[in-house]
DNA sequence: ATCGGTATTTACGAGATTTTGAAAGATGGT
DNA sequence: ACCATCTTTCAAAATCTCGTAAATACCGAT
C-alpha cells in the first residue's frame, strides 16, 4: 500500500519539482495551491503525510496546521517555508507541526526527512512483522523474528550477531564495509575478536544464501579492504 | 511515568545548560560524554530519546547511532552538530537519526523538538491488542481475571506479573521481544531483577501451556536476545 | 511473630555460540 | 614464476547463555 502525501504550496516551479520527485520515489501525492484547497483535501483524502508552506494564499500554513491539528492529532506535518527565522520554526513546531524545512532546501535531505516523518505512520499501521522483512534473490531475512528463508528453501533462526552483522551489511547494501568498521559497530569498541571471527560469519552467510559459495553473487570479499552486500 | 532522555555531549558548558533544562521541563536525564559512555548507557538503561553530539571524543556520533541502531530501531536520535553543511545533516538522518539541530540553537526550538520527538514513544505505549479471553492451540487465557486453562483441562490463577509477561508476549506475536524490553514493561526501568527470574516465568508458561516444555510450540526462546510467542 | 503465598536469587550443568590458530587457497605486484 | 600478503576454511577450545530446581527474600493477613 502506497504512502499518500498532501502536497501544499503556490509557486509552480516549486511544486511540479518537488511533487515529481516524491512521485519518483514510489508516494502517491495530491497536491493543494492554497489553504482552503488544502483543507478540503486532507477533509477527503486519507493522507500518511502532510507537506505544507507556510506562505500559500488564502490561509496561511500555520492556520491550515492548527486546524487539522483539531481534527487528527496523529498525522505528521512538514512545514516548508522561504525565511529561516527561528521565531517561524517555532511557531511552526509549537500549533503541531512534526518537522521544518527552509527554502531553498537540499533535495536529498528533503527526501530524507519525508522518510523519516513516514516511518512513524509504519509502525502504526502495518503489522510489525511485515516491517522486518528483507527480500534478495530468493532470499529472505525477518530482522523481528530473527529467521531466514534460504535459497534452496530451508527456514532457518540465526543468532542475534549473525542478524546485527547482516543489518549491517543490508544497510550498507552496495558500499564496502571495512573489517574495522564491522568489528567497531557489531562487537563494540572493547571487544577485540580476531578478524578470523567476521570471517566465520561471512562464511555462514555464504553457505545460507549463496547457490554458489565460492562465487558469491550477494556477499562479495573487496581485499584489502573488507566486505559489500549487493542485492 | 517520565520520560528518560540519554544526554551525549563533551563540553561542559554546553551539557550543564541543556541538562538543566530538560530537567526542567521533567525528564529524566542521563548523560554520558564520549561515544563509548554513551554505547554504555544507552545498554544499560532504557530510554524515550538520544541526543548525540557528533563531535565526542572515543567514537564519534554517526558511529554511535550506527551502534545503536543495529539494536534498537525504534528509539527517537536528535543530532546536535556544530556545522550546518548539509552533507552533516543528510549523513546523521541517513544512518538512522530522526532529528538534526545545528548549534548554537535557539532553546525554545530545541525543546520543542525533544517534546516532538518523544511523542511517538508516546504513541507506541497506549495499544493494548489483547483483552479478554485468548485461546491459542488447546490453551486459554482470560486477562481480566487471570485464570488459564491448559492444554491438559487444569484451570488456574496465575500472578499479576505472570498475565503482564504473558500479555506482552501475546501482543508482541510473532515478534521477539528481548529481555531488556520485558524488564522495561513488566518490572519497570528502574527495577532490575536478575535475567534468570525472567527465566523462571518462561519455566512457568511452558509447564501450563506445552505438552512438551522441551520442544515448545508456543514459546520460543531466540538466544542472546529473548522469548518468542507463536499461536 | 508466624504463616502462606508470591517474587527473586543462587548455583550449576547442558548446550549453543563465538573465538582462535593453523593450514590451504587466492591475489596482485614485480 | 615467485613472494608477500590477504582470505577462506575447518575443527578444537573457550566462552557465554539458558533452563532448571531449590533456596531465600518479601509482603500482607492473621
Amino acid at each position: 500500500m502506497n504512502k499518500r502525501i498532501l502536497l501544499v504550496e503556490d509557486e509552480e516551479h516549486i511544486l511540479d519539482a518537488v511533487k515529481m520527485n516524491l512521485e519518483l520515489e514510489g508516494y502517491e501525492v495530491v497536491v493543494a495551491v492554497d489553504g482552503e484547497e488544502a483543507i478540503d483535501q486532507f477533509r477527503k483524502g486519507r493522507f500518511n503525510l502532510i507537506i505544507l508552506d507556510v506562505m500559500i494564499p488564502k490561509m496561511d500554513g500555520f492556520t491550515v496546521c492548527q486546524t487539522i491539528r483539531l481534527e487528527n492529532t496523529q498525522i505528521p506535518i512538514l512545514f516548508l517555508t522561504a525565511k529561516n527565522a527561528a521565531q517561524d520554526r517555532i511557531q511552526g513546531l509549537k500549533l503541531g507541526g512534526d518537522d521544518y524545512l527552509t527554502k531553498p532546501f537540499n533535495l536529498e535531505e528533503f527526501l530524507l526527512r519525508v522518510q523519516i516523518l513516514l516511518r512513524r505512520s509504519d509502525d502504526q499501521t502495518s503489522a510489525p512483522k511485515v516491517s522486518g522483512v528483507y527480500q534478495f534473490g530468493a532470499n529472505q531475512v525477518n530482522f523481528s523474528t530473527y529467521e531466514i528463508k534460504t535459497y534452496s528453501g530451508d527456514t532457518k533462526t540465526i543468532t542475534s550477531r549473525e542478524i546485527k552483522l547482516l543489518k549491517l551489511m543490508i544497510d550498507r547494501e552496495g558500499e564496502v564495509v571495512s573489517r574495522d568498521q564491522i568489528l567497531e559497530t557489531v562487537w563494540g569498541y572493547d571487544v577485540y575478536p580476531s578478524t578470523r571471527t567476521i570471517d566465520n560469519y561471512i562464511l555462514a552467510f555464504r553457505k545460507y544464501f549463496e547457490e554458489n559459495p565460492k562465487e558469491p553473487k550477494y556477499i562479495h570479499s573487496v581485499r584489502g579492504v573488507g566486505y559489500k552486500f549487493t542485492a
